[in-house]
DNA sequence: GGTCAGGGTTAACCTAGGTTAATGAGCGGT
DNA sequence: ACCGCTCATTAACCTAGGTTAACCCTGACC
């Protein structure tokens, strides 16, 4: 059974029909660490699902710095939406953050079966709902929470995430410089002791 | 003809069936300045469609803070994701930044006419990846923006939103406190002041 | 007219995080 | 064993933004 069968199928909580006109555009890859799964800029119109390891989603700033958008490890789904819709490119850029295997669907194929079973528009649009889900929350963070308490969010919530990918690439996603969360993580220690201390 | 209509069979691209079904369970609200729409922590599963005026979605922090996640102007629809999922619930309040006038519908409602019609569910599929590609440019600017440049894009990206609400609901919006985003401006009037000397 | 409240500005001070650079640990390649 | 690489840590310094408080302006209300 491949990734993107179950993923979809879980979206859309039923069997899909014509998995058969799917299946030769589903394409397979393989990627080292490290290696780039697709860049900013261009036309891109997949949706990847991810069968194991870890895919960071990374924006480039010109002045070279890499913000971490999102991870997506086993069993998810990603895509950039804005590539998705007609003549658009994506804004950013997704690299292996460790060794991965992910499969990739044609989006106009989606919307083509979308557009003749309910079931595959269903799918479709429990994806969407789910992804706005996400970001709505990633939002709030950014909004709401301090540097310091969204480095401590991201490892309780995503613990086989974080504990798999390098530090540095944590510090892209919580939004501050590999050095600024060492000195975060140290605090942290330390009043981890200090707490120790007084009980 | 109701925004609500309008918006929806934009999104579709066609005409919408059944639109008498909608009708009876649209319900319209005009909102003073500062009055609140919904409050975070509800069930509400309502979708918006705002008609006149600016409804600014907060994220209020237990230290009472209120961070702006998005205005709504005319001709937008919005909602909480979270809420429109089974059991969910907002986390985020609606309140209007100027006099408003919203329609709301259940989301069951159009949940079920998905399930019946394909243009229906075309719309909502369009809906979501409409919102995700919002949320997915607002978290860009979240991570890749200074405090300086996200208040310089939000104002030529919204000049008609800018000018309607205060300078607290900006700093809101850019993440900011109110002091600082003076001090931005003032920045910038000066580099404006200093480029005119130069010529 | 006077008063009051809320929004915007400015100044003084403080803190978190950015920047640069030095150091050391781990690791693959030769 | 040695080199070279990347990553994590730490220190020193700097800057942007948070905090507090004083001030002004405007508009609503009495």
């Amino acid at each position: 059974m491949s990734a993107a069968k179950e993923i979809l199928e879980r979206l859309a909580g039923c069997p899909l029909p014509e998995w058969h006109h799917v299946e030769p555009l589903l394409r397979r890859k393989t990627l080292e660490s490290g290696e780039t799964l697709f860049l900013a800029g261009m036309a891109h119109p997949y949706v990847y699902f991810v069968e194991t390891g870890i895919i960071k989603m990374i924006y480039e700033t010109c002045e070279g710095d890499a913000w971490v958008k999102a991870f997506a490890a086993e069993d998810r789904f990603f895509a950039s939406l804005a590539a998705l819709l007609p003549g658009g490119v994506t804004s950013f850029s997704a690299v292996a953050a460790c060794p991965a295997a992910v499969e990739s669907l044609p989006y106009h194929l989606l919307d083509q079966l979308g557009d003749k079973h309910p079931q595959w528009q269903r799918a479709l649009r429990k994806g969407f709902e789910l992804y706005g889900f996400r970001k709505e929350a990633r939002e709030r963070d950014l909004l709401t929470l301090s540097a310091g308490e969204r480095y401590q969010r991201f490892i309780e919530e995503y613990p086989h995430i974080a504990e798999r990918v390098t530090d540095r690439d944590i510090a892209g996603y919580v939004r501050v410089t590999p050095v600024a969360l060492s000195r975060i993580k140290s605090r942290i220690k330390l009043r981890q002791m200090e707490e120790k201390d007084a009980s």
